[in-house]
DNA sequence: GCAGCAATAGTCATTAGGGACTAGGTGACC
DNA sequence: GGTCACCTAGTCCCTAATGACTATTGCTGC
């Protein structure tokens, strides 16, 4: 097999070349970044790219879309830390063809990269039948943060920050009956009763991943 | 050099394994818990131990008085993910010898290896200046929280689920008053103006470490 | 026994926050 | 040109939260 490995921890990248190598695969790119992945594979061509989904703003997820589309005979598969299962199906919808946790052997991966080459769905059993069961249902109490405007998001960070209603109006630029008024939809619209209740709500479902991409 | 690995992620630590032994180091045990690398270490005795601080609540940390108990002549050094500055301090002086992240290549992390069992400190200047610079001082946001009572941290665990006054009093089983008495005990020791304001304080800054051991 | 702390409970006055509205201005889209 | 979504700004009324207190109980350590 020949492979573009993605990964942060130049460590990891590194170990894992060697690791691959010994197992006679040959490891094309290591790369340090998604973009550097993207570009990898643009040139190299390989059969698959393994890639760490621990990317901040998603961007792992959409270099998938690239890489699929730069390079369709190549293969994706996903790697990651902990076992963020929300992320298996975005990243199967994607195009990714397998996911897999770095808590697992060696084997357990090889065998997960030759199954995605041979055109298989190289994930858990388990990840994928959790990954499909919410299905971003309305009961889903982070469903709703989907229909927050620009403005409300920005509310939204002034709040997480512990901000009153004037500092959020001076820092915002606008009057405080303003800032109370884009408080109020923020709250309507996520169905809590607080701002309080807002920020519990942002800081347990995993704060950072719901965050929209371009407001960071 | 005989190294003791430990991390949770079972692939790098296989990977680290191959990549050390093809510099001619022994890697004497591999282990997934701070548990198993205290055990490692007692029974192969090595020269150095390369260990995760990525454990939660302080395990890692606590497992270096440990190794260095039992196998004074074992040097400890700590594997980052992340550049998790705050800890460093703490790992030193708990008696770890490095502190090396996982973007760092492998070379380098030899050669800290290397250093530490020269017996010299093995971090980065950078890091260690930072560690150094915040000395747990009065002005420090998270100062005050070691004052907090264990019922002002259930107070505050409340106040981070965004319970009201009510809710919370009923939750702890105490009356609206009194839970109101002890929000207010907390926000005065935080120095802070509103539940808010002290749930931003410990979402900001890592509330998971600040967190006290018995408390989760 | 007494000092000190924590937990409990209460008071009063003030401010901030929230619910339910209305409404003007803007830009996008059909 | 009209509709719609969004940002802006305002009102009235009420509840919740905060600041600043006092006070009792129970436990711990000297």
């Amino acid at each position: 097999m020949r492979i573009v490995v993605c990964d942060d921890h130049l460590l990891l990248l590194e170990a894992l070349g060697l690791a691959l190598g010994a197992r006679g695969h040959e490891v094309v790119a290591l790369a340090g970044t998604p973009e550097e992945a993207v570009s990898a594979v643009a040139m190299h061509r390989p059969d698959v790219c393994l890639l760490d989904v621990n990317f901040p703003g998603g961007t792992s997820v959409s270099a998938i879309h690239e890489i699929r589309e730069i390079s369709p005979q190549t293969k994706v598969v996903m790697l990651s830390a902990e076992a963020d299962h929300g992320i298996v199906g975005r990243a199967i919808a994607e195009g990714a063809s397998g996911y897999v946790g770095k808590e697992k052997p060696i084997v357990e991966i090889v065998e997960m990269l030759d199954r995605a080459v041979r055109g298989q769905l190289a994930v858990e059993p388990s990840l994928l039948q959790r990954a499909l069961r919410p299905q971003k249902s309305t009961d889903d109490p982070l469903w709703a943060l989907q229909f927050l405007t620009d403005r409300e998001w920005q509310v939204m960070r002034c709040i997480m920050d512990g901000q009153t209603t004037e500092e959020m109006a001076s820092s915002l630029g606008v009057q405080r009956s303003t800032a109370r008024t884009h408080v109020q939809n923020l709250l309507t619209k996520l169905g809590v009763h607080s701002r309080l209740q807002a920020a519990a709500l942002m800081s347990a479902h995993g704060s950072h991943e719901s965050w929209p991409v371009h407001l960071r």
